[in-house]
DNA sequence: ATGAGGCTTACAGTTACAGGAAGGTCAAGC
DNA sequence: GCTTGACCTTCCTGTAACTGTAAGCCTCAT
């Protein structure tokens, strides 16, 4: 299978397989005698984790990490779990950030009249310097 | 004021507001015969400003914006108001999505047993090529 | 054999800085 | 007068995870 293929079963664009490939993250693909790159069903199942792991917001480190315990047919489980609790922690630190961000921004759009008036109790509030 | 005090007062690394001077959110300080830089008061109100705008979650851009909108004693407030409601909209994405990737993932969580055995639903959901 | 579309590499750009090197400046202390 | 240490300067590199673009092969169908 050719990487537009595989692009395309995988869920993921040529372009970030190939940047997959030159950081390591995988191992280089075969290649047919023209050089295109050829690809095996396992590497094709490896992108799809990857791709998988990836849409749930864990980084290329944090994939690179599964890989290797995915790979290891020994690996307690237990290993698994805590790489993916910290995941949550992170996402869980995240959205409370946003989450508090968006509620004082809420607050101050709630205050402005937004007409054509130029007075804007948001600016002003950024402006404030007492705080 | 030289920039270390600037930066202690205004919540900005020295490093950060130079690199601000460099991509032109700023205006260029001004400096002293020996070379350093040395801020006015409005400067300082300029570096808050943009210090709680960033805070807020609001990108480089759009505090550019509403820096010019501050700077416009004319401007409309609908003007802000919009801007800011752009920017909750864009958070509210955020938040949703990290919401349905945390989700996802405490699910599978809950299934693994987390013990020495290398038998991982985590994984094997990772894995799995018919979704 | 020719044209379309897929593949190749390589380099630049993105966001918002942080780290570090090499060197100039300033105030205080001996 | 000199040194020391803190602070300042510019310049370059690195970060995360790609995306865009350019210039040039390869393949296949007509």
């Amino acid at each position: 299978m050719k990487i537009g293929q595989v692009a395309e079963v995988s869920g993921l664009p040529a372009k970030t397989i190939r940047y997959y490939e030159s950081i390591g993250l995988i191992e280089p693909a075969g290649r047919t005698s023209s050089g295109y790159r050829a690809y095996q069903e396992k590497d094709i199942e490896t992108l799809k984790f990857i791709q998988r792991a990836r849409s749930l917001g864990f980084s290329i480190n944090e994939v690179s990490a599964l890989l290797t315990l995915w790979n290891d047919r020994n690996r307690a489980s237990s290993q698994v779990k805590e790489l993916a609790k910290h995941h949550v922690a992170d996402m869980d630190r995240k959205i409370a950030e946003l989450q508090s961000m968006k509620n004082t921004l809420s607050n101050l759009i709630e205050k402005c009249q937004g007409d054509h008036r130029p007075d804007c109790p948001i600016l002003n509030d950024f402006a404030q310097t007492d705080r």
